[in-house]
RNA sequence: GGGAGUUUAGCUCAGCUGGUUUAGAGCAUCUGCCUUACAAGCAGAGGGUCGGCGGUUCGAUCCCGUCAACUCCCACCA
């Protein structure tokens, strides 16, 4: 079969993950084995696939993969998060676009549509990883609504709540007047935003008004952490009578700092927000802050509206900022929510929930913020209300979402209080029952525990999983599985009373996308719907959690407090924490800067393994890659290599198996391998013309005939060692989640060990055919690295396993084979070998010499033995018409010098003695000033005494080395 | 403001808890090759006072301190 010039992966990737499934590879059922188990990070219904995913499920398959081919039961469990926010988002803009709007649908018609949408679109991105090679055992492909997986949402909900940890309060939260829903801290996203800040005249209120200073009262500490007792604008007429003083008013105003600022009759503070002017309920400035110490106790009036509110003191206030004073909107600003709770203020909210102003605003109603602010600067300023304005650089809360600026808003919501879930899951991270990779976000994970905050649950939206609490019109709240239930549970005397009034109403809200997730790990299995059932028992706690770790508090946290909570487990064992995917400017890859790339045209182009080979070559565990598209060509190159390595040794195959059909004897003596050494006759196509000529036979491979049979195929047992050491340092790059190591160092065994090396060294001469014993060793070992290689390049290594030979089986589900000796001996003959080579390739190239030259090589060396089995290897890589040893320098030859060794080519060519000099004075002084330093080194009594005994050996052999360096170098500047 | 991380060749990174010659890869660069698997390749080469300064040590890229730059997370001074 004639191979194609380069690979061509746009079949074959295809073909191969077909054959896979339909053999079932992926599949896991329960065994006798012991279990490897992934859940996926189920990505939104609304995902499409990008570089994150494409890191994150690579990973993930490559520890996958290499389970499986280490006998064990691997499961990889897929499914898809319903992400309420984003897929709602999805659905009402697709409406939109029809005219629809969702109020006017109704809450069941909505979903109707959602669930269309989901089945439609949610599958896009599973079918984005098949195009990866992610081997997920589909038959588990969960979601996060699926029947079951609701029940025990809802289940988990009623649990913490009749185990008081949900609750219901009020609280200043972030909403997103786009989606018009809550969003937890994590689903804002600060960014530094150019504003500006308006310094406004806030006119004193005049003498007869009343003073304040009842207002200041004790602080219920209580009161203020418990969010449950945030009651709804609990306003309290406090405010004792108290003639004004009108003496006071003049005090002072001269020592403040700005001269032009009408103190007397003005009170200057600075916004950025000068639309919510309009909700202020009070002034505060320091309580020591001299500028403003006569105006404690004194009330000034908003502007434009004319509301008298009064001046409060508090340390809370930065007497350096802006000009001191600062403006309190308790229901537009948390801060100032803090000081209107604690000063017991008036609580005017301006803004409907679409970010637009109210009635209570009084101006403006029905205009956005936005707009309200530019008309509220325009009216300020008419009536001499403005003093200045500066730009200002301030950071600014925006939607995870929606990109909307999130509003701070006073609302009603569910919580979920995380102490007693947060213990358990902090100790099991920090004794390290689980183990974070890399180690360092054990920190991380540690402060947010112990400073962990109650997780806000219910989001104002439709698709997700509703509230399970129903409400009568009494106010009274009822939380149970389903409205039944609440009907059993509240028979007696409430219920009775309340049948007879009109029916409960189900809470309108649904749960945060977190609360499903959160469940992932058990419930894939059904571990909460079918409790202890043998899947759950087998597979859980699970292996190994992928995942970014900018979710770390969203889910792998609570994941952890749910696999203890539910589980009494964790659940899992190992996290490993990818990188986050960035461009090569060191941007966060995203939609709106546009700089991520398309995957499915890059797999169209590259394939997929070169594409897992470019993400995967650069990005150690945790830290972040700067990602850029010449790393698949990389991957390419890496792919086309295996493949002409494959085209070459296919080739050899056909004319060695033409002759070994009939000779059918593949090393079984040492005889038979000799009588084996073969050659085909170039030009003769037929079976029939191959002859068997052993006399012209000179493959390299076998040399030093009369040597012990270990010693002779020099190039197949030092690759057979060279094979298992890197082996050996792959078992431990993959315990330690190093796979960009692994990848790198088996990327080198193939490129360079094998290739550069090994099928060099083995291949035979022109017009002549390898042996058997040697080819049947060249597949084995081409085997043996393709499945090295498979878990991060599975197509590939597939295809190229079926070419090189007959299959029955598949390398998807081959089984690694154990570790095997390696002799240090032929590892170092090996390496000594190199080293000779490319520093008399070196010689020649310096020398001018086309390496096709003839050279003839002359060695001088103490140990002559060293080189028996390795003599052919190096005359046939450096073009040597023959080796000769020798005791004395040969005159005219260019000189190399390796360890102890000096070597000596000679050459037809005339020899440019300058430079050859010039190189050996470079080399001697590099040799004299290491000399220098060994010897610093070893003429120090502190060194000899205190360094270990080892130490202070190697020294010594550096020393004697260099010595000796030293000395040939010489002599060969002396014969120049 | 609090915390973490990073800083090694032009670029992207190794260097696994102090001595493997005076620090390694891969890209990129340069030189020579259309050599019979591979020019998306082969054979070679050059390139670094390991961010700065101190300290510990016989010895520091590695440990400690300090300064600097960049990145991220948390908190949010209107």
């Amino acid at each position: 079969m004639e191979l194609s010039k380069n690979f061509e992966p746009q079949n074959v990737d295809a073909k191969w993950y077909t054959h896979w499934i339909t053999k079932g590879y992926f599949h896991s059922t329960p065994d006798e084995r012991e279990p490897y188990t992934i859940v996926i990070p189920p990505p939104n219904v609304t995902g499409i696939l990008h570089m994150g995913h494409c890191l994150n499920n690579t990973i993930q398959d490559i520890l996958i993969r290499h389970a499986r081919m280490q006998g064990k039961n691997a499961c990889w469990v897929p499914g898809t998060d319903h992400a309420s926010i984003a897929t709602e988002a999805k659905v009402v803009a697709m409406l939109r676009e029809k005219g629809i709007t969702k109020s006017s649908l109704g809450r069941d018609e909505f979903l109707r549509y959602a669930w269309e949408w989901k089945e439609k679109y949610g599958g896009i991105i599973l079918e984005q990883l098949k195009k990866l090679g992610c081997s997920l055992d589909w038959h588990r492909l969960t979601f996060t609504m699926d029947e079951d997986y609701y029940k025990s949402v809802i289940r988990v909900f009623v649990d913490l709540y009749n185990k008081g940890w949900i609750y219901r309060g009020k609280r200043m939260i972030n909403w997103d007047v786009k989606a018009k829903t809550a969003l937890s801290d994590e689903e804002v996203i600060y960014k530094e935003v150019q504003s500006k800040l308006y310094y406004i005249r806030y006119r004193i209120a005049d003498s007869s008004q009343l003073t304040v200073d009842s207002l200041q009262l004790a602080v219920d500490s209580e009161e203020m952490r418990n969010p449950a007792f945030v009651g709804a604008g609990e306003k309290r007429e406090t405010r004792s009578s108290k003639v004004f003083d009108s003496s006071q008013l003049a005090i002072g105003s001269e020592e403040t700092r700005n001269e032009k600022r009408e103190t007397r009759n003005f009170l200057v503070v600075a916004t950025a927000r000068p639309e919510t002017i309009l909700g202020d309920t009070a002034i505060c400035v320091h309580p020591d802050d001299e500028r403003y110490k006569h105006l404690h106790r004194k009330f000034v009036l908003v502007p434009l509206i004319n509301r008298r509110i009064p001046i409060i003191t508090d340390e809370y206030v930065a007497m350096e900022f802006g000009t001191g004073a600062l403006k309190v909107t308790p229901a537009h600003d948390v801060n100032d929510y803090q000081l209107g709770k604690k000063y017991k203020l008036d609580i005017i909210d301006v803004l409907n929930d679409d970010g637009t102003m109210n009635e209570a605003a009084q101006l403006y109603i029905g205009e956005d913020r936005f707009e309200a602010r530019k008309k509220i600067v325009n009216d300020l300023e008419a009536a001499g209300h403005i003093e200045k304005v500066e730009d200002y650089t301030n950071q600014i809360g925006f939607s995870e979402r929606t990109d909307a600026v999130v509003e701070p808003k006073l609302s009603l919501q569910w919580w979920v209080s995380m102490k007693h879930l947060s213990t358990p899951a902090l100790q099991a991270v920090m004794n390290d029952e689980i183990n974070f990779h890399p180690t360092r976000f054990k920190n991380l994970y540690r402060h947010w525990m112990e400073n962990i905050q109650d997780w806000c649950i219910s989001r104002q939206l439709w698709w997700g999983h509703r509230i399970p609490a129903w409400y009568d019109e009494g106010g009274n709240v009822y939380v149970a599985e389903n409205e039944e239930v609440v009907n059993k549970q509240y028979e007696g005397v409430t219920r009775k009373l309340l049948s007879e009034l009109l029916p409960l109403k189900q809470d309108e809200d649904c749960l945060d996308t977190w609360f499903s997730s959160w469940l992932w790990p058990f419930e894939v299995f059904k571990g909460l719907s079918q409790p202890r059932n043998v899947e759950e028992q087998y597979y859980y706690p699970t292996n190994t959690l992928v995942t970014a770790p900018e979710i770390i508090f969203f889910w792998v946290a609570r994941m952890i407090m749910a696999g203890y909570e539910y589980m009494n487990e964790k659940p899992f064992t190992d996290v490993y924490f990818t990188g986050i995917v960035r461009d090569k400017q060191g941007r966060k890859m995203s939609k709106q800067l546009g700089n991520s790339p398309d995957l499915l045209s890059l797999i169209d182009k590259y394939g997929a393994d070169a594409v897992r080979f470019g993400i995967m070559i650069a990005s150690p565990a945790g830290n972040d890659l700067l990602w850029d598209e010449s790393s698949n060509e990389q991957g390419r190159n890496f792919n086309n290599k295996l493949w002409n390595a494959t085209k070459l040794v296919k080739m050899w195959g056909e004319k060695q198996s033409a002759v070994a059909s009939s000779q059918s004897v593949v090393g079984s003596s040492q005889l038979a391998v000799d009588s084996l050494q073969l050659r085909v006759g170039s030009k003769e196509v037929g079976s029939s013309q191959m002859t068997i000529d052993s006399e012209r036979t000179r493959n390299p491979a076998f040399v030093g005939a009369g040597k012990k049979r270990e010693t002779r195929n020099f190039p197949v047992l030092w690759f057979d060692s060279r094979l298992n050491e890197v082996k050996a340092e792959l078992e431990i790059l993959f315990k330690q989640f190093r796979l960009s190591e692994a990848l790198k160092t088996i990327y080198s065994l193939i490129w360079d060990d094998f290739c550069s090396w090994y099928l060099e060294w083995v291949k035979p001469n022109y017009e002549e055919s390898i042996d058997a014993e040697t080819y049947q060793k060249t597949i084995h070992f081409f085997d043996e690295l393709l499945q090295l290689l498979h878990p991060f390049m599975p197509f590939i290594t597939e295809e190229i396993y079926h070419l090189l030979a007959a299959r029955s089986d598949d390398l998807c589900v081959k089984q690694l084979s154990a570790i095997s000796y390696q002799s240090s001996e032929i590892l170092m003959q090996g390496k000594l070998l190199k080293e000779v080579i490319t520093a008399i390739r070196d010689a020649k190239n310096k020398n001018q010499i086309k390496s096709k030259e003839i050279i003839k090589l002359h060695i001088q060396t103490n140990n002559p033995e060293a080189y028996s089995s390795i003599e052919n290897i190096l005359s046939k890589q450096i073009n040597a018409e023959s080796i000769y040893f020798t005791n004395a320098s040969i005159a005219n030859a260019i000189v190399v010098a390796i360890e102890t060794d000096k070597f000596f080519i000679q050459t037809e060519k005339k020899l440019d003695t300058a430079s050859l000099k010039d190189e050996l004075l470079k080399d001697l002084d590099y040799q004299t000033k290491f000399l220098e330093s060994v010897n610093k080194k070893l003429t120090n009594e502190r060194f000899v005494k205190n360094a270990k005994p080892d130490t202070v050996e190697l020294e010594k052999k550096k020393q004697a080395d260099a010595e000796a360096r030293i000395k040939t170098i010489e002599e060969s500047l002396a014969t120049l």
